[in-house]
DNA sequence: TTTAGCACTTGAGTATGTCGAGTGCTAAAA
DNA sequence: TTTTAGCACTCGACATACTCAAGTGCTAAA
């Protein structure tokens, strides 16, 4: 455990880091501390928080900068959790247009203003229903040979498709078959749908049409469309401020993650309710080792639980972040909370 | 005009250049050229050339480096326009799938294809028609309290938008305004449509329903979703590989540019029907003045004309570049042709 | 008209020195 | 026992000076 002192000392390090960028000294630090010491003694505290790893020098003879484990414990035991700045809370609160028609379009917009606000690269997941099932699929002639597809589910997603009809193909082989699929598959969850299209539907929809292939493709993309896009990247291009590494193939494999739904899924997974801060190495994909990402889930009742997450610099204001983090996913949960009520549940 | 050796020493600074990348000497050009002449000579014309306004140097004794004006002549006279390597045809022609459902398909994937071929970033542009009319909105109820509101053009495009129904709003008054706006709008230009949206719309649509404007703002919405979106970006982070200037804040604006359609319309617009080459500040927008944009269109007959680009930087390997996107616009207006004799004219 | 030769220019790289910020350690002061 | 002043030391940043190689323009001879 760390003296009163020495917590200061590494508390001032990691501010005046966060702020400058620059290594922090022993004169700097004497100078920002609420007691007054010279700087050798702050040289020896140093030198025991150096042993402890949590701080350490870029060069024999140069200021220290937090370690990841310094970071850890910062987080863990010098933060005010409580000061969130109330600027922010306001700049939150107003930014939710009113005119929502879609979910998606408050995810999604979640996504773009908390990157506005933190300057950081964002991700925002839709609240998940742990067990969606499929309400059923519609089908809509829209004249010049297309169709439109559509899915809805019992959670309310919906999401569609268009194609155009085969020439060898009338649109009531079409009917018979979207009936059979809709007796066959409503209400099963959408896991056992997506099997369910690529083992004896197929089968069964032979008596209908002889190349069945092509329309099932498309009820396998828009169900695979529907369970994947769960996922909203905000603030891209803010990667490119702080990724201090300028090489482009660093880069380029970096947004190649993002665009990659599956693989962040894994890193985002909160392991507990609340705001969960991953510093550095600590998060398990090689490439974000110099990044910090903290996330957070939002909780819309029985409309099931969201995350929202922020990917910035190891070096962060990490009290500022937390902060905005902890109040946008109240807001965020009240905004949908307020959606389901004025179209659900009149 | 240039002599003979002149041409064939520009020729060989511009091939050697994009290679290299490095400015190219006399001593190397030497070896280099098929006719035996020595460095010495090579300087007295290279000298000539530098007076044209052809090549220039980055410093007092550097090699010569081709200046726009110099691309501009190698682009103009030099280039052995039929040589389009086999090779790069035989991908082009294997890498369409087969089972294309929509247009939009089709052209997004060319982007991606195009900059994969190139590996710099690629535009595509769907085959516009002149005069796109409003075929009609449709309305799908889904269950739930959301609909799907469609908007379909006689050429066949679909844009579509789910919407929650506020409480305060039945879905006969929907159909009601529905019947309203087709039979008021279809068959006019996408564009009055919308003027008339705003316009006069309102009005009419207030018979049925107190607060019209957010239903209108959906239909608008849709709309301006259907004349925008005609644009397709391939290989975006190419950008980072060729955009030399590592500057975190000229590459968000470039990417700004990226994501603004309307800005990119204008420089994409080729000034003739064939291939067309911009080079560094031939380009309108002085973003782009290190770039060189390979544009041109294609052409499906009766169903419009589309514009394929290629933005790469400018040292680059123009011969081939062009030739690809020679043969690539020929490729595509005949995918494009046999996707609409399949579908429309059977 | 071409070429060889030469003086000149320049960037890149390397060695050298200075300066300032920072450190660890020690011995004296508190 | 803790704190502090002092001092020798280290290292990066910066500047200067020098060399080297690549390249140039120009001139005079071939």
């Amino acid at each position: 455990m760390l003296t009163q002192r020495q917590n200061a000392i590494l508390q001032a390090i990691e501010r005046q880091y966060t702020d400058t960028g620059q290594p922090v000294g022993s004169k700097v630090l004497a100078t920002l501390l609420p007691v007054k010491v010279s700087s050798a003694t702050i040289r020896n505290e140093m030198a025991e928080l150096e042993e402890q790893g949590l701080i350490s020098k870029e060069h024999s003879s140069s200021g220290r900068v937090p370690s990841t484990k310094g970071y850890r414990y910062y987080v863990d035991h010098l933060l005010d959790q409580q000061a969130v700045d109330a600027s922010d809370v306001a700049i939150i609160q107003n930014s939710f247009g009113t005119n929502f028609h879609k979910i998606d379009e408050i995810v999604s917009q979640s996504a773009d203003i908390l990157s506005n606000l933190t300057s950081f690269t964002t991700f925002t997941l839709k609240p998940e229903q742990k067990d969606i099932r499929l309400s059923g699929f519609r089908l809509v002639p829209l004249g010049n040979h297309q169709v439109m597809a559509i899915l809805v589910t019992d959670s309310g997603e919906v999401e569609s498709q268009t194609f155009a009809i085969p020439p060898d193909m009338n649109t009531d082989e079409l009917e018979s078959v979207i009936r059979l699929i809709n007796d066959q598959l409503a209400g099963l969850p959408l896991r056992e749908v997506l099997q369910r299209l690529q083992q004896d539907i197929p089968m069964r929809v032979m008596h209908y049409m002889h190349s069945p292939n092509g329309v099932l493709d498309i009820f396998d993309n828009i169900l695979s469309h529907a369970s994947s896009e769960r996922f909203f990247v905000g603030g891209r291009m803010n990667l490119l401020g702080f990724s201090h590494n300028n090489d482009p193939r660093v880069l380029q494999a970096l947004y190649g993650l993002l665009d990659k739904n599956e693989n962040l899924a894994d890193f985002l997974d909160p392991q507990n309710d609340d705001v969960n801060v991953l510093i550095g190495n600590e998060i398990s994909n090689k490439l974000l080792k110099d990044f910090s990402l903290i996330t957070a889930t939002y909780d819309v009742d029985q409309y099931g639980k969201g995350i929202i997450a922020v990917l910035g610099p190891t070096r962060m204001p990490y009290s500022r972040t937390i902060g905005i983090v902890s109040a946008f996913r109240q807001e965020l949960a009240r905004q949908l909370l307020e959606y389901y009520h004025r179209y659900y549940d009149q």
